[in-house]
DNA sequence: CTGTTAGCGCTTTCAT
DNA sequence: ATGAAAGCGCTAACAG
């Protein structure tokens, strides 16, 4: 059987009550006592069984993290931090891959309040109806949540973003200041948040440079390699943009490809700019010039906010922005006149 | 308050024991009761305490799983397809990313018995001797164990892992089949057995094919894509292969990019054939042909066989070996003689 | 087929 | 400064 309490407080000559302070730094206690309790412990290699603790109403260690997808690597590098700040404040992960799949995080919810956990992190969307159901149902118990990369202004809780008007300010500006101006943005579906601002701050680079928006050169896609590779061939055979702004780095991998199989080199014929800087921007050839976005501290931000939630360290909601930040490789260039 | 098992008991008009009957399918109980407290747990929404339970000795549902780093494209598919499937038989995953410390694999160890998990599933190494030792007191408290994608023969537990034999004869079988017979190999610094067992499957094949090894063809790196790069580029300077066998995705992506800067094109000039199949494999220019490791279902077989130890189904350990299986894409030509 | 009751290991008043 | 005792919500042996 496993030691407990009990066992280690008649070791020691002392209650239980003596004990369960030690461990919880709770009372006062004379050095003495605690001194010959802790060695006791020591030796005894206890540990407190967390289920009677939880039982009794003390925190689990546990935190969710509800994510649409693990393998995505920009999630990857997400739940990595995330772990990782975690795991130094004393906190273990339980992961949630939901698929997209708004019946799974639905699920998820309820399994996570089941299990007890001290809070929620949430990375993916939320936009169906039952999961906002559940959701409020879980700000109604005050269960502590955060939201990471995703805005969601209307609900009390934490949150982490990126600033994507910037990132897609940024973005267009570089591109300008190599003298492009026929600039081709290759999107998504448009429906989050995140693609809206980056769309948003493109045209404000584009206005004031004095640059029309060309809108027959916005391309949307299916978010995938394939739609991505399509599109972005559908759109190189009938115009001629000097330059692509690609809304995520596999999208700027399709560009590329699609450019290549048409004889066109990048960055000489066609300069194109990610976003993310996930791995793959430097495993591609060429390296891609992206827009970074600061996944490391913004699992860290999020696991703090979090934990000082849990902690009942600030009872007020917080919104952190991060900054995007430009990062130059070898798929832009500066303009030159193609020779025909 | 939550509600409890008192509560539903009191108003379904039975004790707490028919309670805790109905809900874990244990004696015999009347259709009758059974659906009466049924219908009173939907309606009270009743859902039980874990802890509760975990305190009289039931199951917690969790599960640890200790990677080096979720990241890491291989291990978030591999995290992602054991999630998966965990989640279909009940299980949470409590993820722990050691990033290679062997300190954080022993801390994580005692977190995870502390959390009372049912199973622990080691997708990391466990060189290092703390580790070891603190793996074995792990086995002799019979918490069920499974290890993934790396075999450890001398410890009794379950164990899923792909034939690297197979993988590397296969890889050379494909290229020798194209008509390749000096080959490259980019390895890394030869010390996981999956790397040796790559090798051996390579040399197997080419000794079938008649064709000898040439030891100076067999480049060691540190595994990155810098390492590799360089390695490669070195390789292709002084020497002339016309195939190169890479053991990871990574060093092939780091291949090809070698080779693209001194001008070959490939697979016109220089096939290349890689490891793994991550993700990175379909996104490169041209896209990988590469060894497919069946990471999906290597996670979920594992996940499968820890729920049958855990649920006593099973006394025996049990190995499973999982095929390769070569993916053809276009790094891969049949060889035809350069013209000088 | 159903109920009574004794723990599981810990926290927390309330005494002393 | 320390201890006795009452739960926390549930399971399971025992009794009917």
């Amino acid at each position: 059987m496993k030691t407990t309490i009990y066992d280690v407080a008649r070791k020691a000559g002392v209650s239980i009550t003596t004990v369960s302070r030690v461990i919880n730094h709770t009372g006062r206690i004379s050095d003495k006592t605690r001194q010959r309790v802790m060695n006791v412990m020591k030796e005894m290699e206890y540990t407190p069984n967390v289920h009677a603790a939880a039982l009794t109403g003390k925190r689990t260690n546990i935190i969710g993290l509800v994510t649409p997808d693990i393998s995505n690597p920009f999630y990857g590098e997400l739940a990595k931090s995330i772990e990782e700040r975690a795991d130094e404040l004393g906190f273990q992960i339980i992961i949630c891959s939901t698929d997209y799949d708004p019946k799974k995080e639905t699920k998820y919810f309820s399994v996570l309040k089941q299990k007890n956990v001290d809070g929620i992190i949430f990375a993916t969307g939320i936009e169906n109806h039952d999961s906002m159901a559940a959701l409020e149902e879980i700000i109604n118990e005050h269960i502590p949540l955060a939201m990471i990369s995703q805005d969601k202004p209307l609900l009390p809780m934490d949150i982490v973003v990126m600033d994507d008007v910037l990132g897609g300010y940024e973005a267009a500006k570089h591109l300008l200041s190599l003298g492009h101006t026929k600039i081709a943005c290759i999107v998504g579906d448009g429906s989050t948040t995140g693609e809206k601002d980056r769309i948003k701050g493109f045209r404000q680079a584009m206005e004031e440079a004095n640059v029309p928006v060309d809108e027959s050169l916005i391309i949307p896609t299916r978010f995938s390699l394939e739609s991505g590779k399509e599109e972005a061939g559908k759109l190189l055979d009938r115009d001629t943009p000097t330059a692509i702004f690609a809304f995520n780095d596999v999208l700027a991998c399709a560009a590329i490809q699609a450019a290549r199989i048409r004889g066109m080199k990048v960055p000489d014929d066609l300069s194109i700019i990610g976003f993310d800087n996930t791995i793959l921007a430097e495993m591609v050839d060429p390296p891609l010039t992206t827009i970074a976005q600061p996944i490391k501290e913004m699992g860290q931000r999020v696991i703090e906010l979090l934990a000082e939630e849990i902690e009942g360290k600030r009872k007020t909601k917080q919104k952190i922005v991060l900054s995007p930040e430009l990062v130059i490789r070898h798929s832009t260039s500066p303009f030159k006149k193609r020779i025909r």
